[in-house]
DNA sequence: CATGAATGAGTATTCATTCAT
DNA sequence: AATGAATGAATACTCATTCAT
């Protein structure tokens, strides 16, 4: 028990390494040996967990997806009505990039690069599902426009990604009033007018 | 002159193999050589019109960013009313993203990646100038909701980057129809309320 | 024990390898690859040793001049008469620097090119002192001139520099006798007049 | 006429520029590129005066060893008496190591260097015959030790060299003083003992 | 499991030299 | 004679990966 822990430990200090370097130098700057020594390991070590450096990235990649889907959906529930249900993933989606902008910073970087397998990606988009599902129920009752997935992703979700890039570039500071104001535009974006 | 003229083919020959090689493969993954090679000059050649190979990138960077911006203000003109110079330059930088699109790929990258030095990405950030200034305009008319520029360009404007390279993955495909729901969906969660 | 005698060995290796290099073709036409050969590891091997090639041929400076006046002092006691000592160091310096000649070659490139670090050469300088003393001994007991350090040397040392770089080219050859003349030469120009 | 000096202009100001940037520089730090700039000349107009690079700090070094031995016997007259003849000749060298110490440097460093051609070196012993005769003559008087003129060089005039390089390095500054010391130790090692 | 040492294959960059003008 | 642009062949150095311990 005690030996399974420490072997979850060195994978999650690696994980995070992997994170906080790529985010900050790029992963063209990234070497394994400077993973290895911010996990406090030998370089060798990483190649027990992970197959090599490509595999390291993309396993980095999936976990922190999966972890930002979790996020996104712990509190929702599938009882709730489409505009709730909305409200309360978005607010869990803003939390999350915002708050876990490391990570959050992390996926945009996969998202825009060439950097991550076709499969992972593929991979991570997935746990997504739910999101999907409330937005059908939205669509067949009216209350949200009839488009296209990617569209309503590209209105009502993404622009938080922007916003996180940008706060963290330290060009604004995202407050509770300007999260509200962010929550309206996406909503009005995609909710069908009467 | 046709001297000189050689020297600007060169030029734009390896900015455009820069172009193609970090869309497909990642800065990581392009080495000088490569460019060279597909821009059809020695790898020394490179060092005659860029100092390193970061200021290749950055060069690359602020060219094309420049093209985009050229190319999203060509037909806007002051004297038009906000709403119609929204839908002029919102359609304008629609065309730029989605027919330019490998240009429109290499600028996502950067926007998103520690590759480019942050004075090459203030630079970029200039030629914006006129859309902030349609923005003042329709919210000191109460045409446009009074948000942050940030925001505004969060909603309004940075979706058709996610839209571009969800097409580009071969995802979606966008036509007119789509681009009119787009821009509905942008001019939606930007206007004021009546 | 044993891996560390290897560590040792290795690095002597490459040590060795730059000063014959060196000594035949020049800093200038030494590359790093050339000497990993002949030093029979691969180039990579070498950072783990040395910081860098300027850092190789430093330490390698350092190294052989510390090997140099250690041989020089070795058989040298402070109790003996200045007449007695200066003999026996300056035979010792002969000897290193005609038997030894590929080390001796390798000091005085290095003393007539900018290819040290200054901090380096003065780090080779230090080790000389016995002889300083053994001079100031005599100058105050009136046996030997009241020159400055650097006269003494020039006369009394320094010859010997050149009669080893004309020994190697092959013009000439030092045999016992000749050996008997130069050390009298050396001497009666810094000896003191009755 | 006037092109012909413009020619000699142009092969002078390379000649000084190879002496100064690899007296400051080294031979291995020293591109042609940088000499080029330094002569205010193209790269290419190098090649119009000498073969390649070696040609042209073989010819460098002929040229200015040429001007040594010209310096250092334009006053000396067969007819001196060998203790006036080597005074003369002496004063004269000291005079050219000590005020051309920029020449005498690069002088230096080519002596102690694979830096220079076998054949331009013998091309540059050459010159030295007029103190090798004087040196002849006094054996013969009995005025001279009867040594090999490698040995009476490395005594009396190579000490020169080392005292150069030392003062050039700020270790010490020679006087006149100092200079009248060491000729008087450049004499008393090679003058017969009565 | 874990590692430090070792490395072969690469990479950015430089440089002596050439050539079209 | 003179040049600036161009380049192929190096070169110092890095890095993902392996292996003996």
């Amino acid at each position: 028990m005690a030996a399974l822990q420490k072997s979850i430990d060195k994978r999650n200090a690696l994980i995070n390494a992997t994170i906080d370097l790529v985010n900050n130098d790029g992963f063209h700057a990234t070497p394994m040996s400077k993973i290895a020594k911010m996990a406090c390991v030998s370089p060798a070590t990483i190649y027990l967990y992970f197959e090599n450096k490509q595999d390291l990235v993309n396993k980095t990649y999936i976990e922190v997806k999966s972890n930002y889907t979790a996020y996104a959906f712990a509190t929702y529930d599938e009882s709730m009505s489409v505009e709730k249900g909305f409200e309360v993933i978005w607010k869990r989606i803003a939390d999350f990039k915002l708050k876990e902008s490391a990570h959050a910073m992390f996926l945009a970087q996969c998202d825009n690069t060439p950097m991550i397998d076709e499969e992972s990606r593929q991979e991570g988009i997935k746990h997504l599902q739910p999101l999907l599902d409330l937005w059908a129920r939205g669509k067949k009752e009216g209350i949200i426009k009839p488009l296209s997935d990617y569209m309503l992703y590209a209105y009502s979700i993404n622009p938080l990604s922007f916003l996180m890039i940008t706060q963290n570039r330290g060009s604004v500071k995202l407050d509770a009033k300007e999260l509200d104001q962010a929550f309206e535009a996406a909503w009005s974006s995609i909710k069908a007018c009467k």
